[in-house]
DNA sequence: GGAACTTTGTGCGATATATGAACAAAAGTC
DNA sequence: GACTTTTGTTCATATATCGCACAAAGTTCC
């Protein structure tokens, strides 16, 4: 790509609409001048800009955006065939076994939930398609990190000690790289309450027709209900019989 | 606001991310340029940009949107002080009634999900933040529409013959406009399979502490349980205790 | 009340971007 | 295989944006 064709505008844009996710609702053009590195006259022509087309309202002192920007990642999810594919399994697994059901697919050193069926909800966290979580910590990050070339997994992971969400939480890299090992070779990752009190989960690999792993199902239960040290034996028929007949159908992406 | 505080570039990336919920999933450059309008040059130029920030992939061919995309939508959700405030209601209103609730917001003629409870799925439609229905013929869009002004509603919904989802929705804009008279003096508006076939809802304002109205919360129901005339009876109490106790916690937006 | 500070708005030259026509390369048609 | 049609790319130029520096308006704190 030639220098020519890279559109800084937008990239700024793109940038600005993301500092809100940051922090507060509620930001100054100096705020985001300050989030973002832009110049100030920068951020508040793009402030303006997105006021302008609906993205954002603007009091006079505030920016705040609004609900047209889910336009954005609608666009996405109702254009991706994966969520519209895995919904009705993930209905079916979800419904089987009483708990909730996921899948997300990597993005960084992050996981993005893309469909969901949701069971009584038992976590504080409140998941949906959009939600972000830690790839190290969790069960699906687990299981797309292990499908990764290792030196890329240890990138992502980073060198320092990892943020602890609860006592139980792996914190130092070696020791994820390690269990990234085991859930490569066992087919399937268990995290223990590594990112909440009293949630445990499970995931598997959902691989497309050619054998790449596009993705990632999980299922969470509470620990109360199901001890770690169960959830395979519980859970894992219904995880891979859902992956295998997912397979043929999935392309890449 | 200054002619040229306006960033033309910005504009045109969000047109070309937005050309992607409307059609296939993947979209060669003159796709997005007749689906945009923009020029084909200009087209690629938002492309390659949104390629080379990671917002999209391209194969030599086709560009599709990756999950990255989904940032900007949850940069809207978490920053936002309504989905967080209305989930553990529409939790209780849900466990309470067995039934799926949600809360949305309007944007343009469209009701957009921005959190939601979800029982057992009955629908065929899979509904989750950032879901977007016709205002029209939706339970809250009905109740959202006959909050505004008359004139303001009578512009969204349009002069022509709505589209029909099903036998009963209404298509002629007088009917919409009268049955929206009927819910701003009923104070609730209730849905017969105008939207789908088997599936009634209720719907009621969530007005601020100043009341202006801010957002709707419904209850969908199957029709086989629940027929729309015993609608009311059965989940407007729930709804309105809600709204009453979510009014004082609710700030504009 | 006013000095010190922070935040916001604006004019301008340097620089980057948009445009549409022209060219190159595929893809489809007969 | 030569034709037409569509698509992708490049280029020069007209135009719009960038970021600095300054001015203006609000805040904060004595």
């Amino acid at each position: 790509m030639r220098e020519t064709d890279f559109i800084g505008g937008l990239a700024k844009g793109l940038r600005v609409i993301e500092a809100f996710g940051e922090a507060e609702p509620r930001l100054s053009i100096s705020d985001v001048a300050k989030l973002t590195g832009l110049d100030r006259a920068t951020a508040r022509r793009c402030l303006l800009t997105l006021a302008e087309l609906g993205y954002a309202d603007y009091d006079g002192k505030f920016f705040t955006l609004t609900p047209r920007i889910l336009r954005l990642g609608h666009a996405y999810l109702s254009a991706t065939p994966l969520p519209h594919i895995v919904q009705p399994f993930l209905d079916q697994v979800s419904e089987a076994v009483g708990q909730s059901a996921s899948v997300s697919v990597l993005d960084g050193a992050e996981i993005v939930y893309v469909a969901r069926a949701s069971q009584r909800r038992v976590m504080s966290i409140n998941l949906m398609p959009g939600s972000r979580l830690p790839a190290a910590c969790a069960s699906m990050g687990r299981v797309l990190l292990a499908a990764l070339p290792e030196a890329e997994a240890r990138a992502l992971i980073g060198p320092g000690p990892l943020k602890a969400y609860t006592p139980h939480t792996r914190t130092d890299p070696e020791a994820v790289m390690a269990e990234l090992a085991r859930v490569r070779a066992a087919g399937y990752a268990v995290i223990d309450q590594e990112l909440e009190l009293g949630l445990c989960s499970i995931a598997v690999p959902l691989a497309d027709a050619r054998g790449r792993v596009v993705a990632a199902l999980n299922i969470g239960a509470p620990a109360a209900q199901v001890p770690a040290a169960r959830m395979a034996e519980q859970y894992l028929p219904a995880l891979q019989a859902a992956a295998r007949q997912l397979r043929p159908l999935l392309r890449q992406g």
